[in-house]
DNA sequence: AGCTGAACCGAACCTTCGGTCGGCTTCCGT
DNA sequence: ACGGAAGCCGACCGAAGGTTCGGTTCAGCT
């Protein structure tokens, strides 16, 4: 089970081997693969190629590995907000708008957000993750309740309930989705804003 | 952090004290708390309120206690399926059926089903449960198909595809449904069928 | 009263875990 | 050609992990 290191770029001064983002590119992988608990310093060790006390040149611990990975996801994720498209014109366009980019975000940094959405709250780092993650959340929330009170949405509709609906056929994309498999990111985009706004019945 | 022990019924021989169901409702509850990694036997057996040994009274270790639960998730999950309105009719009759009775044994089930959506494989038990698992999302997968196929669904959804989002909505309900807050699982059932059957937009 | 069955306890066991320490190796720029 | 920077190693440590074992407590049955 030991993978070869990678070189890293030349040009910087020092020994070839791994950078910290190569490092932790590797890592989240393993914390996906069998959750942060359960991975041993040991056995990320053997999936990097290096040794166990190698991983202590490039982070101070196995929390600092956690923090920087989820820190990655929700800078990620908090980007869209600020967007343009994310905060003028009318509330369920934004609406749309922000499921399309968080599907595209997700994507993009699946294993970093794979990871965010697992957190579990054990430890201060997992809990400060959880907090942003709470303000994201009701960020969304607030779009859909703005949407509602314009009028854009299907009458008997429950704001809170619906964005957790879609948050969650959103969020769940990470339990299946895999690039490079199938169509494009865009495709993805468009069948998840599909099924949420029009719905699955034929009309 | 100590839990006062529940009496068991009386009536049974033996000193009072938990019974493997009283005592793996707790244990799940813990496993979802923390993780299943994340739990370790001493702090289980003090939220029991009684030593890491006396948990070995009951259950031969800690993977049986996953065991358990994740059958018990399993067996809830694939009872739907053979019941009457799962098996014939119109697919897409069908799938709404499928569709508003997972839910509602996803709330009845909701600690054993959380287990079992957040296994990871890692040892051989989880394994196992991950494979029944499948075999159930391919059940729904071919009614998907099937509904498409009768011309039920609008033109142009990827069947895969969408069998996939609309199980994630449903499965995302473990991350915030609690019992006994706000409405009955049944409106939550008429939610989740609208909002995947019909849409959000107004019409 | 005495026995039996169920539940429980305390102390130990061995393993694995996250982390430390001091020293070595490889590359780049000069 | 050589010095510093970046990367790596092997041996080790204390703590926490899951599990075992011999013995104890408590309620109901006869």
């Amino acid at each position: 089970m030991t993978t070869a290191r990678p070189a890293r770029k030349t040009g910087s001064p020092g020994r070839p081997g791994y950078d910290l983002d190569s490092l932790l590119a590797v890592a989240v992988k393993v914390f996906n693969d069998k959750g942060y608990d359960g991975t041993s310093m040991e056995v990320l060790a053997q999936r990097l190629g290096i040794t166990k006390s190698s991983i202590y040149h490039h982070v101070s611990g196995k929390s600092e590995l956690l923090e920087l990975a989820l820190s990655r996801a929700l800078n990620a994720l908090f980007a869209v907000t600020t967007e343009e498209k994310a905060t003028s014109g009318r509330y369920i366009d934004r609406l749309e708008y922000l499921v399309r980019r968080s599907v595209e975000v997700l994507a993009a940094e699946l294993p970093y957000v794979t990871l965010l959405l697992r957190v579990r709250g054990n430890t201060a780092v997992e809990r400060r993750a959880l907090a942003r993650r709470r303000e994201f959340d009701a960020f969304v929330s607030d779009l859909v309740v703005a949407a509602a009170e314009e009028g854009d949405l299907r009458p008997g509709i429950d704001p809170a309930l619906t964005s957790r609906l879609v948050f969650g056929t959103v969020n769940s994309l990470i339990e299946w989705y895999r690039p490079r498999t199938g169509g494009t990111v865009a495709d993805l985009a468009d069948a998840v804003v599909e099924l949420t706004f029009d719905g699955l019945r034929r009309a």
